[in-house]
DNA sequence: CATGAATGAGAATTCATTCAT
DNA sequence: GATGAATGAATTCTCATTCAT
């Protein structure tokens, strides 16, 4: 054997490795989604991905990590979403920004909507490694939004107010009408659903003349 | 025995019995919100109950029930916190009584902090039935919230908005503070979280002159 | 307190005592045949006499001693009813007696017919102790058959046989008739029945020439 | 791997299990023989098969089910034993399909020890489901009997008599000689017993002129 | 005597993980 | 690499019996 045929077979057999590892995580993600991570036994997602016991220990050290690896691919989807709002000459309107950020969130979720129940149902109180990841997340996100809040105030474009408490209302309005959205009957559009996001943090529920 | 020793008997009985079961739901509650429902057993809860397992199963058929009912309490205290908001001679300013409601909600939630705990990062993909109840309480929360912004929008008091989606805005980012504000460090005093509250709802994070 | 006060006192309590063991056994009794030894708890005899836990102990050392004590009474009644049959000067001739026999016995198994199918259907297995006491209860009914086999062998009335395996053939045979009388829907009359099984023991089945 | 290789390791596979589902059924029989149903614990099965908890229930779903398993087996070995008898030209005399009849049944309860006893002294009384298992199968046999009967007293070969109740009486005598030899210290031989059944069958235990 | 709350040993069953083939 | 039989610790729940009131 050559050294490009060695080289073409050990790719091949990368490949096929990595397709397999695929396959489990998808069944994962189809199972966990649906019966929730406790309700799901291993031998559930060995079903659905038509692989044995061995093959699923070969890929994966145990059910938590398939889980923690979800998890991970969310956080990523996730954060490549989010972008730091800027200002200064030749950037986009703040609002835009803004409006682009939830909008590219909201695409995500959308797309990723498994994964996306499964992070905001179950990734939570199971396992306290677990929970310090999600936190830890969640605790990024926050302090995105804040710094954007921040930066916000000092251009007199953010009200005065407690910069890490509002994060947290904005991120649990996020969580909460994301959650609705993708598990309601008729949801609304994307945009729509974005300008009534934006509306109601920039503006709150007030529409009295005061 | 006279028919009044009887009745003294028959009755400290009942008291007996009645301080047993709050024992064994005390201990649930600090165990389930210290380690989450799966990660708890029985026996943990015995073991902080100083209980025996007979015992257990005497007051409740099983540890899901436990979990049920400590739920029940926590959906009671909330649901009477919150008051639906009335207009019209002699009400209360509607500002004041949406104030009056987060406080109250405040209270309750750090009154009952475990059980809060638990109703926020438990309570969700446990079990199709409890599912079903956690949802249906945040259900009649959020139509609350709703009644009230429809009723606002009428007097012109809220601006125009799509009210379910509002609403589960309002209820996500209220039970992301709380539970922030539940397990910080060093967190707010509840008249500040309040007016906070009140302010992000009311009038959003914009304060530019746009 | 005179001493025939102090007497009437004391059988007066000794008879209430009485009627209660009385009570609690026929409860147990009815439930006992209802559902099976395994199957009835002590919460059922219990419910079934209205009486507390405590009770019930002060009256029986255990579930099993009641279980026992009902068997006791049904050795007595069954013993009672077969009688040792007698040849000889002013005897009833054979026949008789053994048909004799046979009405009594019935008529004691319909008596109790609670007990008998208690004792047909449960008395088996159940624990070492009382298989050997069933055992010896149906070895001495065995030997009394036996006895009259032997006895009519040497008087030329009974064929030359094993009398041992016959002695079993005729309990064995009884044993499943009075389950089958007791339970069926449209029983036989008494003496119709003890005439069929008088007719099967002494000629059997066999109605040819030969 | 080729074909028959892979063909061969399903085989050897598939062998392997069967082999390990006997050996439990096999214990199973020999602990239920000796101690009975319910004080039978599978511990004790895993024990006597030297088998792991959780290999027990790869192969059963519960304790039940193996005893289920058992008699299953039981009701076949004596079903194939005993033939419905002939008559007619070219038939076997019929006291001897009777005595064939007799031996093959005293063959598969010798060769089946362990299991007719576990039928006789256990399958009574343990379960609402089982016993109508039980029922139907001992009815079964009693309609065969009961048919032999009837045919037999259309050819003048049976004496007038209620052969349903006969056919019980039939049953029963064989039960409990069946129980009484197998459990015997110096049992008699098979022919001589056959003989004994037979006979008393036939002809009663009446040796009178009468 | 009567009560019924408390006990705890013991039962069946589950399921993530390992390992021989 | 792939397989699936084997493992056994851990869990929930039952129920006969005891004992303080």
């Amino acid at each position: 054997m050559t050294a490009d045929e060695e080289d073409g077979r050990v790719r091949r057999a990368a490949e096929r490795r990595s397709r397999r590892r695929v396959q489990l995580l998808q069944a994962a993600q189809r199972v966990f989604s649906n019966k929730g991570y406790h309700a799901t036994s291993v031998a559930d997602i060995l079903a659905e991905a038509s692989a044995s016991r061995g093959t699923f220990y070969l890929y994966f050290p145990s059910k938590w990590a398939v889980f923690e690896a979800l998890l991970e691919q969310m956080f990523q989807h996730i954060s490549r979403a989010v972008r730091r709002v800027r200002v200064g000459e030749g950037s986009e309107p703040v609002v835009d920004q803004m409006n682009g950020n939830v909008c590219r969130v909201l695409d995500v979720v959308h797309a990723h909507r498994e994964l996306t129940i499964i992070l905001l149902r179950e990734a939570v109180a199971l396992d306290i490694d677990l929970d310090r990841k999600v936190a830890a997340f969640y605790g990024r996100l926050c302090q995105l939004v804040e710094g954007g809040l921040t930066l916000g105030q000092s251009m007199g474009l953010v009200r005065a107010c407690d910069t890490r408490m509002v994060a947290h209302c904005v991120l649990g309005s996020m969580k909460e009408v994301v959650l609705d959205w993708l598990t309601a009957s008729d949801p609304l559009d994307r945009d729509e659903l974005a300008r009534e996001i934006l509306a109601y943090n920039l503006h709150g529920i007030y529409g009295g003349t005061g």
